[in-house]
RNA sequence: GGCCCAUUCGUCUAUCGGUUAGGACGCAAGAUUUUCAUUCUUGAAAGAGCAGUUCGACUCUGCUAUGGGCUGCCA
């Protein structure tokens, strides 16, 4: 069989997609890319009552933040086109009659209220409640009705739904590339309602189905949530004749919450101290935000390299990857089979490792917006220096700040500790007389400098420490930073003398 | 409750019948260092349990336990 791979991720708009969603989003991708094949994002808004404005937007901007593309699909179009499924509503009443006439689906009429009923009494007698074919022809359904009264019904207006006639006692057998072989008894499944004349819309099973088969879908790849549906899925399949194209599955291990105890959600994230949104999120209903990767300082790479390995192995000990060398490296049979864990920390190290990695060019857009956000205009190469600079010390761009400010801010006030430490004694007086050394360097380079003043500390008898930090209080006003040839190089020979003249100026010595 | 899926260090994982069960995060100790970091070295840390198959099981089978998913006119 040598199809053309076509894979999609389908999304409903119901809020913003969480990591787990993302992460679906890229191990298709990267299937796609893999095997030379197609990536379709397809929206599945069929559900009227959870729609939320904004969030199919939501979606697109999170794929593009990530680097994940799409061929075809919403937002930019495509040989199928429509992609958003309440666009393509005709298509799927004329499949679901299609079922009917062929024996394979019913209408029900039963109200919600009356299924709610059904569910309650079952529940009171330790039983659930399953509309499967014990009860489809008792219950006011096309197969116990007259097809007048049928008839009758539909023209009055009567509210009714397609139910899937799942055959009874039939061993449905399933091939899903993660899991392997998966049987299953039909007596156990229930007929799921594939159409609803109330929003004349179809529900996922029916929608998906329909669309991958005319969207030429050639693998599946989803969540695990959706295994217990795969039988009805390939009955689907079966029902329409469509069994030779019906694409190949796989189903992916679960995101659980870093504590374990079931899926990741939404509040997970509020409650434990990390984004489980890759973008910041307002709902435009409750006003209610939720922090997002991007905002929190995550840099796209270092999250997508993440989530790529929350699940995948390459069987290497390799642990960062590019988007190519994750494209490269994908299959899908290397994907594990049991749910994993969310880690905070190690997302953090990933994006430490990132900024590690990155050179002062590359740097150089992230430090100037980090700048101009605090009023700081410089040119490109002087941001991207001082980043470079600290780059050992970074783990979120929102850290960024507080590590570069005193490249371009003279000190306002001096750490107390460091004070208490270094400003006493013959310091105040070395650092005097340390200043007009400076002023006496031609050559302010970092290397020359330093062994200019390592020279004069040796002559004076000072140890290297006491002037290096005496230095380092005048120049950063705390007990952190680079080493202070850096400073001293960065910011000048006249801020450098000004910086000490306001220490000495501004603090008295102790003792 | 029913159906389905899963189960190696605290966490993410390697191992596709024969290994001193490897790596990473985190943790601890040490080294380096002008501060803070970084980096490096070292350490503690695992095959859920019970049967079976086999010359030999982490690896195959069964049962049990535990965890998870589904059980909607939601996806």
């Amino acid at each position: 069989m040598n199809r053309e791979v076509r894979v999609r991720f389908a999304p409903s708009p119901t809020g913003p997609l969480h990591i787990g969603g993302v992460r679906t989003a890229l191990y298709n991708y990267l299937f796609a890319r893999r095997n030379n094949g197609k990536m379709i994002l397809r929206i599945e808004d069929t559900d009227s009552q959870r729609f939320v404005p904004g969030a199919e937007d939501y979606i697109i901007e999170s794929l593009k933040w990530c680097g994940i593309e799409i061929d075809e699909g919403v937002g930019v179009g495509g040989p199928h086109a429509p992609y958003r499924q309440s666009e393509r509503r005709e298509i799927y009443l004329k499949y679901a009659k299609q079922l009917i006439d062929a024996g394979w689906a019913y209408y029900a009429f039963d109200t919600p209220e009356e299924l709610d009923t059904l569910r309650k009494e079952a529940e009171a007698e330790g039983k659930t409640f399953a509309y499967n074919f014990e009860v489809r022809e008792k219950l006011p359904t096309s197969l116990s009705l007259s097809a007048q009264e049928v008839e009758e019904r539909i023209a009055r207006g009567e509210q009714w739904v397609v139910r899937f006639k799942i055959p009874k006692d039939e061993v449905v057998a399933m091939d899903d590339l993660i899991r392997g072989h998966v049987e299953v008894n039909t007596s156990t499944l229930d007929d799921k309602v594939l159409y609803k004349s109330v929003d004349a819309l179809p529900t996922y099973h029916l929608a998906n189905i329909v669309d991958d088969h005319l969207m030429e879908v050639s693998h599946v790849i989803r969540g695990e949530e959706w295994l217990p549906s795969l039988p009805l899925h390939y009955l689907l399949y079966r029902a329409f004749g469509w069994d030779d194209t019906r694409p190949q599955f796989a189903h992916l291990p679960l995101l659980l919450k870093p504590t374990g105890g079931g899926k990741l959600s939404k509040r997970d994230g509020d409650k434990m101290g990390f984004p489980v949104f890759p973008l910041f999120w307002q709902s435009p209903t409750t006003g209610e935000t939720s922090r997002g990767y991007r905002e929190d300082g995550y840099l796209a790479e270092a999250f997508i390299n993440m989530l790529a390995l929350l699940g995948w192995n390459p069987g290497t000990e390799q642990e960062i990857f590019s988007m190519q060398e994750l494209i490269d490296a994908f299959s899908l049979e290397r994907v594990s089979k049991a749910g994993a864990r969310f880690q905070p920390d190690k997302a953090k190290w990933f994006n430490a490792q990132y900024f590690h990695r990155m050179t002062a060019e590359e740097l150089a857009p992230i430090s100037q917006s980090v700048l101009r956000a605090h009023g700081i205009e410089c040119s490109d190469e002087l941001a991207g220096r001082a980043a470079n600079i600290m780059k050992e010390r970074v783990t979120l761009t929102t850290e960024l700040w507080d590590l570069i400010s005193f490249f371009f801010v003279a000190p306002n006030e001096y750490d107390e500790k460091l004070v208490k430490k270094q400003w006493k004694g013959e310091n105040p007086k070395m650092l005097a007389e340390f200043k007009e050394l400076l002023l006496s360097i031609e050559d302010f380079s970092k290397e020359n400098t330093e062994s200019v003043v390592k020279a004069w500390i040796e002559e004076k008898g000072f140890s290297l420490g006491q002037v290096m930090n005496t230095l380092r209080l005048a120049l950063v006003g705390a007990g952190k930073g680079p080493g202070m040839f850096d400073v001293t190089e960065f910011i000048g020979k006249e801020e450098c003398a000004k910086r000490i003249d306001n220490l000495i100026k501004s603090v008295t010595p102790l003792e």
